[in-house]
RNA sequence: GCGGGCGUCGCCAAGUGGUUAAGGCAGUGGCUUGUGGCGCCGCUAUUCGGGGGUUCGAAUCCCCUCGCUCGCCCCA
């Protein structure tokens, strides 16, 4: 077997399987658009440059898990890892600072060079959404409402909000001290993994999943306890208002993210159904990554939901495509003739219709119709052909002895009315 | 990058040293050239992920390699 592959973490979806994507696209789409967030579309390649600076040169994703290569200019090139960087960039390019604040929302690939497991792949997809230049605790908690219903719009069930805050720039530093102290000190109780991230990451620490390091954890100092009034004020009012609204949510101290842009909110939805990649939906607030790449002081927040996760999530309600409504069978030149045409009339109307290209015979493309299920048939032969007219058919599979009539092709009324009494009224 | 499990047809599989590699689904041709569910009869892997070795004999045993998969790390 020396076929061609595709590259591995990266997959084919087959039509079968895309009739759940595409539904599941669907009431995202229509979600947002109800919201008033609004689309944008930027290359999935960008000067490697931007995600090192905007992402963080310390954070896993940047250090080992992008797909980065020199282009024929010499140009050190990266496919995204995430959205949220090249969104910025295309904003401080567009001249953010003129337009008024704004909730955008964008879907498609992203790339990280990982080892492929369940829920993970190096090709995946993201939905993501970001409100840029809005400050207030309100909107912290309109995106994690927006995150939350969106996941409820798809039926998912046995979902885990959990929430965290990670003060401001002077608060983190602030901990960031005192943790470290706390630290050296405490530094051989820990697990190797978490001793090497106190140099390199050590708020890091703080998710680690060792059980004893978590244990040993539990006595460090609290990043709660050196958060300034006015972040502890905004953090308090976000868990308020999310109990008025009744959206459950678990606090998680040790949610810290791995990019390093996020300020105050942090929060992470997760599934239990999902294995050990369990998080579908990640994201928090960035006030500072605007300024730091350039642009005007704006603050923002935002998320990202991982489609194949929600894909794997989302109900076999939403793997049901549509039936074939009118089936076309049709042998002899004359009628193959008349069959192209009257279909492409038929996709006037709100049908699916499949017209029969084989040239097979009859008793094989009612055959073809019957795997279909189609709703109906409509049967052109060469008798018909000269006459002029079709013969359309219920085809349900219960009604063997189903009626038939003769219809002239210039009779459009008698067309319409026939489709309305068998197909487009039994629809509604 | 590091562990565990697994690779027999498009899919699901039986076979665990004896040479014609079961079976089912799907596909396809026919019974039935203008008429559909069911049924019946054909066809569909010179070969068991690939390479090497052991043996009179290998899908079966050994070595290497590739791939898939689950987990660690981390994330969506």
């Amino acid at each position: 077997m020396n076929n061609f592959k595709n590259l591995r973490g990266t997959v084919d979806l087959l039509p079968d399987q895309l009739i759940k994507w595409q539904n599941v696209e669907k009431i995202i789409i229509e979600q947002l658009f109800r919201a008033s967030v609004k689309e944008i579309r930027t290359p999935i390649l960008e000067m490697t440059e931007l995600f090192m600076r905007g992402i963080g040169e310390g954070t896993d994703v940047v250090s080992k898990e992008m797909y980065t290569f020199l282009d024929r200019g010499e140009r050190s090139c990266t496919l995204r890892p995430e959205g949220t960087a090249s969104v910025v960039r295309a904003l401080i390019q567009n001249g953010v600072s003129s337009k008024p604040s704004q909730k955008l929302w964008y879907m498609g690939p992203m790339f990280r060079y990982e080892r492929p497991q369940a829920g993970r792949q190096r090709q995946f997809h993201q939905l993501g959404v970001e409100f840029v230049g809005y400050e207030s605790a309100r909107s912290d908690i309109e995106i994690i409402t927006l995150a939350w219903d969106i996941l409820e719009k798809l039926g998912i069930k046995e979902l885990n909000l959990e929430i965290n805050t990670l003060g401001d720039q002077n608060d983190r530093s602030n901990f960031q001290k005192a943790f470290l102290k706390w630290l050296e000190v405490n530094k051989n109780s820990l697990d190797l993994d978490s001793q090497k991230r106190i140099d390199k990451n050590p708020l890091r620490i703080l998710d680690t999943k060792n059980v004893q390091t978590k244990k040993i954890l539990e006595d460090s100092p609290k990043l709660v306890d050196f958060l300034s009034e006015k972040s502890l004020e905004r953090y308090l009012t976000i868990k308020d208002k999310l109990k008025l609204l009744k959206i459950p949510f678990i606090e998680n101290f040790n949610l810290v993210r791995g990019l390093d842009y996020y300020t105050h909110t942090a929060f992470e939805i997760t599934s239990g159904l999902l294995g050990s990649q369990a998080t579908v939906c990640g994201g928090g607030r960035y006030d500072n990554l605007i300024s730091q790449m350039g642009g005007t002081e704006t603050p923002a927040i935002g998320f990202a939901i991982g489609l194949e996760r929600l894909i794997l999530l989302s109900g076999k309600d939403l793997e049901e495509s549509r039936e074939t409504d009118i089936y076309i069978v049709n042998k002899g030149l004359n009628a193959e003739t008349m069959a192209m045409d009257l279909s492409r009339k038929l996709r006037n109307y709100d049908l699916k219709t499949e017209l029969d290209l084989s040239g097979a015979s009859f008793s094989k493309q009612f055959k073809k119709a019957n795997k279909l299920k189609s709703k109906s048939i409509i049967v052109i032969g060469d008798d018909e052909a000269l006459k002029n007219e079709f013969i359309i058919r219920l085809f349900n599979q219960e009604n063997f002895e189903n009626m038939e009539e003769t219809i002239s092709v210039d009779d459009v009324t008698k067309l319409d009315n026939w489709l309305d009494k068998n197909l487009l009224l039994k629809r509604s």
